[in-house]
DNA sequence: AAGTGGTCTAGACCACAAC
DNA sequence: TTGTGGTCTAGACCACTTT
């Protein structure tokens, strides 16, 4: 799926450079090529790769000091409530069994709506799964997922009863921003089915957008039971 | 207070344009001068004014549309999910009116699970406030507020109509630390009466414990209605 | 002194929107 | 066609840190 959008060459420095983090190879506080020396591996100019460094550095990836160099910065850490975990992680955290029951996996256009989420041309193909997660033999998540080919492009391919999407996406794409809705709303008919929930009880819905590299790369719809899930966040001032 | 750093000059264009949006001479919407006036009007090259606004444009602050021009961008929508944030602030900076009634203000004792949220004596006298607070002319949150009479022995003097509690209470003990769970739930009559709800319609709530200088200060539960309100917070890695 | 990043210039070419 | 913003160049001068 190759995009035939020419990307800026500040943008590929900056995908190399985050290439290189990511895959492990420059660890936390690994001291990165000068500026000059960009220059020479890119054949761009100085000011081009000042950029991707100091948009980097905006980002929270890079370390700069002036007369000295630029350095890979420590991972932030973020409120709870914020944290993009991994329900598996979670439930087996708590000692039970994580299962993951996939409904639907398929390629589909991407409406209006969808395509502004994701920042992508309407009517152009979208990954769309629907799956729910268990904690021992208790339904307590569904999942209803749409991702960017560009960002993954081997998505649908994926056992998802084996590795769940979330830790699949953070790995091919790991994400660099996100945003997150919190609502309140009652479950449509096939979501309370397939949760066993009681008539009239709520959902607890996170909406959650994540990107890597400038692009977004998945828009997910997470529904919990309301007597079985609550968010909990520390903070201080 | 002068400073003797000498700012860069893509910053001074920076606080220029910030200093006309922030004190109303530019509204929403207001078309910037182009770069290329910018240009003229500060004595510098294209690329100082270009990133002054590239980067008011990643903060928010600017939309730009090429071929078009550059405008002032709304403020943010909604409420950052984690921020202690005053209601009434918020619905003002939405150009709307706050208004809070009080249905309740008494002191009672605490009981077991209070004085445990609390981390007070059971028994102990704890202030107790209920109120709704309105967005112009609809209620958008029920809150029930226990404080400890350690931290604000005057709380049940104040007009609350006049000033928020949060606000009172912000005064008077600012928070160092907080705690929040939020839940989906289906309102009590009482609740789903004073925010006229329709009835089966769930509520996002909120329980927040606030500490200052190590004590809990207070322990507040807030009720929005789903259809009025939703939480949105955005993060990077 | 040498190397680093921070900033800045005076042009350039391009894509896009409005006229 | 004109004007807008998006990107890029090939230099430059500076402040700072290290050697």
């Amino acid at each position: 799926m190759p995009t035939n959008i020419p990307q800026p060459l500040y943008q590929k420095v900056k995908t190399y450079l985050i290439g290189q983090i990511d895959q492990g190879l420059w660890p936390v506080n690994h001291r990165l090529p000068s500026e000059h020396e960009l220059v020479a591996q890119f054949q761009v100019s100085r000011m081009t790769v000042n950029r991707a460094l100091r948009e980097l550095t905006d980002e929270g990836r890079l370390i700069r000091l002036q007369g000295v160099g630029t350095f890979v910065a420590p991972p932030k850490a973020q409120s709870a409530l914020f944290e993009i975990h991994s329900i598996a992680a979670e439930v087996e955290s708590r000692g039970h069994r994580h299962r993951c029951r996939v409904l639907s996996g398929e390629a589909t256009a991407a409406t209006a709506e969808l395509a502004d989420a994701l920042d992508i041309a309407p009517q152009s193909p979208v990954f769309h799964t629907r799956m729910v997660h268990y904690e021992d033999e208790a339904a307590i998540q569904y999942e209803e997922r749409w991702v960017n080919p560009a960002a993954a492009p081997h998505y649908l391919d994926q056992d998802f009863e084996r590795q769940t999407a979330h830790d699949y996406l953070s790995a091919v794409a790991p994400f660099s921003e996100g945003e997150h809705v919190v609502e309140a709303l009652l479950p449509p008919k096939a979501v309370a089915e397939a949760l066993s929930m009681p008539k009239g009880e709520p959902c607890l819905v996170i909406q959650r957008r994540t990107w890597s590299g400038g692009k977004v790369v998945t828009f997910v719809r997470l529904w919990f039971p309301a007597d079985r899930y609550r968010l909990v966040g520390r903070f201080s001032a």
